[in-house]
DNA sequence: AATAACCCCAACCGCATCATT
DNA sequence: GAATGATGCGGTTGGGGTTAT
């Protein structure tokens, strides 16, 4: 496989981002997109990389980017997904909307894992006991951590916080897709992914979410799913 | 007040995969 | 089908900020 040369090599540009650069950045995809990233930088008169500007435009400049700390429901989401899906960041960035892979790569390294390995070698731990010094952030967001984001609250599925901020039946659906062996999920997910539909997360982080194109394949999907994995019909339509 | 230790996160690196020729 | 180019993805790291001593 041919690989481009780093940037280095082509007297790019490399480090932290200035604003002057942010804003060429910004303004170029405004007006121009950014169908090739390859070209981007040098048609936009940055000394970066395509890759460098990819980066910086999905990870911190993209206008639907959700700043700030994550949210109980959303970390929990984190949680569920990555016990389905594994280090598929992208995948699971998917599922919420307005973050992105890297951010939730970052929370993933530095708080909930942390949190369900505390939580794992402490299973009696009550809740109070698990709580963390998880520190506030000052800069402004769009959603704030509560004090109370480092308490799990069972061995898998409910990782994050005793008080449930879900409704039961929420919950009965997460459960449900969590018992679903693990590799049951990769199997399946590999097999096809592209007709991966959106999960039921989406439901609960963005109320307004639709699905994609095709709904009915969506549902399908995971209908086919939810029955290989010994649920019944009537189940499925209780869960979904 | 100084500084050591720790934490967080933006950004880089390299491999995988997809698209095009 | 092979070669090449472009993009996507996950792992990792370095620097800056914060907290503890």
């Amino acid at each position: 496989m041919v690989r481009a040369p780093c940037c280095d090599k082509m007297g790019l540009k490399k480090g932290p981002w200035t604003h002057e650069e942010d804003q060429i950045l910004i303004s170029y995809i405004q007006k121009h997109g950014h169908e090739n990233w390859r070209a981007l930088p040098k048609q936009a008169g940055l000394l970066r990389c395509g890759k460098s500007c990819r980066l910086r435009w999905i990870n911190y400049l993209r206008p639907d980017i959700k700043r700030g700390n994550f949210s109980l429901e959303e970390e929990e989401t984190i949680i569920q997904l990555h016990e389905m899906l594994g280090n598929r960041w992208s995948a699971i960035a998917a599922k919420l909307p307005g973050r992105t892979d890297n951010e939730i790569k970052n929370v993933w390294h530095t708080h909930l894992k942390k949190r369900l390995k505390q939580y794992q070698t402490k299973p009696d731990n009550t809740k109070k006991n698990l709580k963390s010094k998880t520190k506030i952030k000052s800069e402004p967001s769009t959603t704030s951590h509560s004090e109370s984001d480092e308490v799990p609250s069972s061995s898998s599925a409910s990782i994050i916080d005793g008080s449930d901020h879900r409704e039961d039946n929420n919950m009965d659906t997460w459960e449900c897709l969590v018992e679903i062996d693990e590799s049951f999920w990769s199997d399946a997910l590999s097999s096809d992914e592209s007709q991966v539909p959106s999960l039921s997360t989406d439901n609960i982080m963005e109320p307004n979410y639709t699905f994609g194109e095709n709904l009915d394949d969506s549902m399908e999907f995971w209908y086919d799913l939810f029955i290989k994995a010994g649920g019944s019909e009537q189940g499925f339509i209780t869960q979904f």
